[in-house]
DNA sequence: CGATAACTGTAACGTCTGCTACAGTCAAGG
DNA sequence: CCTTGACTGTAGCAGACGTTACAGTTATCG
């Protein structure tokens, strides 16, 4: 999982992979029967696990989110999940994967959210935002490296999507 | 370009891309040179270009932003250059061109706000929000299919971070 | 017309791919 | 001890890859 993370799936080979592991291809086909079934299997345990608190108020919960996928051994995880939702769109073998991790992701904010108390269909509104636009955002951040500026947009977004129950929130509200 | 659209940049190889095209692959090598050479100058060529009016509001533009995005044949564009940052993460020779067509976007989109207003900095910061997480819903649009809900988040996102010079906007105005 | 250049088909090169056949080592258990 | 089963190294397969060499066709221009 950590050599997909820093090799990326799109070219991987079994070869080099057996040798950074230690291993040769030869074992690597004996124990995971076809290369197909190893990075099924890799993937698999390796789409990101956001394990939040249930306790702490959404925005703190939000920029929590935002750290755990830009930083630690998350970031690795996060990235292989947006190269496979990339790859998704011409690999119809990672559509599904990827639809799970989406909704996976998803389902959680909404039911964080719901928790707090806001009504179902601006829970997932608001969680579709949070989710899907700090994907974009960690793709933009791993693309420039523009921590300052990608950092003030995060803040920026969560708050004015998750803003405390203001003038602001009833404005989204009418929206639906 | 189209069959680079559909067929994704991962496992792009000339033999059928030149069966696609009713050429050989020896005359594609004979036109580009190099496999790399095409690469680049398809890449470089099918960059979208967003070409948006100057003189509609930011919450319509940034609306149609979205529509060219999603639709039409800026479409397979935007995928390809998904695929590209996606890609970017792990293969450096792809990293530059991700950078280039971040800040291109996002420079467009900054002048704009700037020429309606907005001081650089905040404009910076919803450009930011904007264009990346239009890519990240973008992204999950398209791998999920589910319309309605990334329409909805969309629309939420835009009004919410342009939402028109409202209290909203003084207190982003604050974070910076 | 004859020459020069651009074009294009065939075949092959060396390398890499996933995968397999074969043989061998090695520890566990009756 | 001896056998059975799991493990693993070597060699190699058939195919795809990017690329090249060579030959032949076709068009351009003096």
């Amino acid at each position: 999982m950590t050599y997909l993370g820093e090799h990326g799936l799109a070219g991987l080979s079994l070869r080099p992979l057996a040798t950074a592991l230690g291993t040769s291809d030869r074992m690597l086909v004996h124990y995971f029967g076809t290369k197909e079934a190893l990075v099924r299997q890799a993937l698999e345990s390796a789409m990101p696990e956001l394990g939040l608190p249930s306790d702490a108020s959404p925005i703190d919960t939000a920029q929590q989110l935002w750290a755990r996928m830009t930083q630690g051994d998350q970031r690795t995880r996060v990235q292989l999940m947006l190269e496979v939702m990339a790859l998704a769109q011409t690999a119809p073998e990672y559509r599904e994967l990827a639809q799970a991790a989406t909704h996976q992701w998803l389902n959680i904010v909404v039911s964080l959210l719901v928790a707090h108390g806001r009504p179902p269909t601006r829970a997932e509104t608001e969680a579709t935002i949070l989710v899907s636009s700090l994907k974009g955002l960690a793709l933009d951040l791993f693309a420039t490296g523009d921590t300052a500026r990608v950092q003030r947009a995060v803040e920026a977004l969560v708050t004015q999507t998750l803003g405390s129950d203001g003038e602001f929130a009833t404005a989204t509200a009418e929206l639906e």
